[in-house]
This record gives C-alpha cells, structure tokens and sequence, in this order.
DNA sequence: AATCTAACATACATGGCGTATGTCTTAGTG
DNA sequence: CACTAAGACATACGCCATGTATGTTAGATT
C-alpha cells in the first residue's frame, strides 16, 4: 500500500491547488467543482471520495493558507529583535499578507461566511494560536499590561485583517497601506505596560 | 399613483422582513427565495421586481441592519457625557449588537463575503461612518494622537467586530464579554494624547 | 370607459450539488 | 501466479435553486 496512498495524496494536492485558485477567482459559492475538478483532470467523484463534500474542500483549502500565513508571519518576525517590535511585525505581516487576494478572499471572507468562527475550524487557526502564544509571551515577560490574552488576540488580528480588507479595497492599495501599518502601531501601544 | 407605490413598499417590507429572518437562520447562500417569499404569501417574482436578484436583497437587508445598528450605537454613545468615553462606548455597543445573531450571520459574515467590503456597500456603511466622524472630532478637539482618521476607524471597529465573532462563539458568552470589553478599552488607550 | 402601465404570478430552462452505482487498478493470499 | 477483496475514482441520476420569459390582473392616465 505505497503507490496508492502516494498517488491519492497527489489528487488531493492537485484538487487543492486547483481549488485555491477558482475559490480566490469567483469565490466559494460561485465556484463550480466541475470545472475546477477538470481543470487537472478529475471529476467530481474524486473530491467526494476524498473530502466529503464542497465544504470539506474549503476546509482544506483553509487549512493550507492558514499554515502558509502563520509560518510566513513568525519568520517575519522572528527577524526583529526586540520583543515588542517584532510581535508588531508580526501584526504587520497578517495585514500584508491580507492584501493577498487569494488570502483575502478564501481565509478572511468565504473561510468565516462558510466554515464559521476561525478559532472553531480543524486548523484551530494557526494565525491566531500564534499571536495568542505571542501576547502571552509579552504579559509573561513584563512588557504588556495583564489583559486577557484571548481577548487582546483577537482585537489584534481582527484589527489588523480588518485593517488589510480596507486597504485591498482602496484605489490605492500602496499609498493606504503604510497609513495601516501606522495606525496599527498606535493601536497596539495602547497594551504595553507604562 | 399612491395606492401603489403604497402596496409596493408594504411588500417591500415584507420581504426584508423574510429575509431578515432566513438568513439569520439559514445564512444567505443556503436560504431558499421559494421559501421565504412564500413566507408572506408572495412568489419569487416579487422579489426579482423589487430587488433585482438574491444579492439585493442581501443588500437591502444589510443596509437597513446597519442603519439599526448606527442609530442605537449613537444612542448609547450620546448617553455620555466625556467624549473619550462615548466613543469607547461606541465600540462597546458595537461589540454587544454583533452578538446578536441576525446581525452578525447577515451583516458581519455574509455581507463582506458577498457584498464585498462594507466600505464599497451602497449604504456605505453607516456604522463605520459614524465612527469616522467621531474619530475626526477627536483628533480636532486634541483628545487623539493625530492618526489617520480612516484607518484607525477601521481598525477600530474591526477589532470591536472581531472581538464579538469570538464572544458569540464561546460557551458562555456571558462570561467572555467584559473580558473583551476591557481589552477593547485597553487597546484604544492607545489613541490618547499622552 | 378604454387603454396602458407596472406589480406580481406562473412556467420554463439551466446548472450545480450530492448520492448511488459502476469500473479498474492495486494489494494481499494461497 | 491466479484469484479475490478493497479502495480510488468515474459515470449517471435525481433534486433543487436561481434567473428569465411570459402571462395576468389591478390600478393609473386620458
């Protein structure tokens, strides 16, 4: 049982990708799985036998860009220094990367609308775990005011992910977006310890 | 030409009403218009008379949601007295309203994903509005650090949204909602002018 | 009063999802 | 090395939902 499991794990990949794309074109609902399935040569059948149903697809498609996001996002910033600096970077991160629109539209906006709350998907939302771990971090180490954890995290990246649907929005992504970034940085000095 | 336009808006009436509820329900994508026009003893020609098609119905609906939504966050917010305050108490009523389950189903989840981004609405976003207005009057009477009034709006209100997604979610809602007021409270700490 | 407009109902066409069934390849067994 | 069992995927079918095209009737216009 090797050429099987290696060649199934083929289609899922090919189904994933090729979802990722018609999702982040025409979005969940429009898209079709028969088209996208025959885009690499697939039907239908073989995303019932291996995800259950459209949902589950979503749900792996999800799942994906999520892990995408979060390693991008901690190798952002674990390149800063300084404790405070590089949890803003890590903030800074979230909302360039919500610029994406592939990101932006199947993680920020079908993900919620279909699947529900984030921090109730499969993935747990490795986003979130991490800035969670990260704010616990800096309440640890004396830097921020003793604020719920859970809270505070998810002020923060709801501010930033709103903060990138915005700028994705605007006529002029490139000007807006350091606006963004700058009033993020605001935001957030408002949990740091006097 | 008054008995008509009369009876129009009547059914016009009725049929956000409908929606109103099978979203809330259903969600949008999963709400039958057979179902809900024949709810109020319409068909689904009404609505396509009316309405265009499904999503503008979607969008009068989230428009006269969020119209609600504006007024009893000015009501609250007017009821005090220093200025910092009501606009914290803004966010605040901004929070608890999207614990409502109509408005968060309808105006939160489904609205951005297929309306697009509330700022592109036709309504504009009334909420939003009225939190840029008050952000504006802040920095001009000296109370806010001078940031970028769109920005920080909508960060603003994208954390208070994000932070009710997470309090509708928990087990007990009750219990998480001052934490989630406080971290929100600690977070537009922020914006003051030190 | 006659006619015309428009609000709404009815009927039809299209396409998508989900499931039930079929087929073929591969892994195991004597 | 056949033979069988199982699993991965394709094919075929039914159902339902949206959108549109066509009717029908009530009310406005003259």
């Amino acid at each position: 049982m090797n050429k099987r499991t290696e060649k199934m794990a083929e289609t899922r990949a090919k189904l994933i990708q090729a979802a990722r794309q018609a999702f982040a074109e025409k979005g969940y609902a429009e898209a079709s799985m028969d088209d996208l399935t025959s885009k690499v040569n697939l039907t239908r059948g073989a995303l019932y036998h291996n995800f259950g149903n459209k949902l589950g697809l979503l749900a792996a498609v999800v799942d994906q860009l999520d892990s995408e996001m979060a390693i991008k996002a901690q190798m952002k910033a674990e390149a800063v220094e300084n404790e405070w600096e590089s949890f803003l970077m890590e903030g800074i991160a979230y909302i360039e990367m919500a610029l994406v629109p592939e990101i932006q539209r199947i993680v920020l906006l079908d993900g919620p609308a279909f699947l529900g709350d984030p921090s109730q998907w499969p993935s747990q939302s490795s986003c979130l775990q991490l800035t969670i771990a990260k704010v616990q971090h800096l309440i640890d180490t004396n830097i921020l005011k003793e604020v719920d954890v859970e809270a505070t995290s998810r002020l923060v990246s709801g501010a930033a992910l709103n903060a990138a649907l915005w700028v994705a929005a605007s006529a002029t992504p490139e000007e807006v977006l350091p606006k963004a970034i700058e009033a993020f940085k605001t935001l957030c000095s408002g949990l740091v310890k006097s």
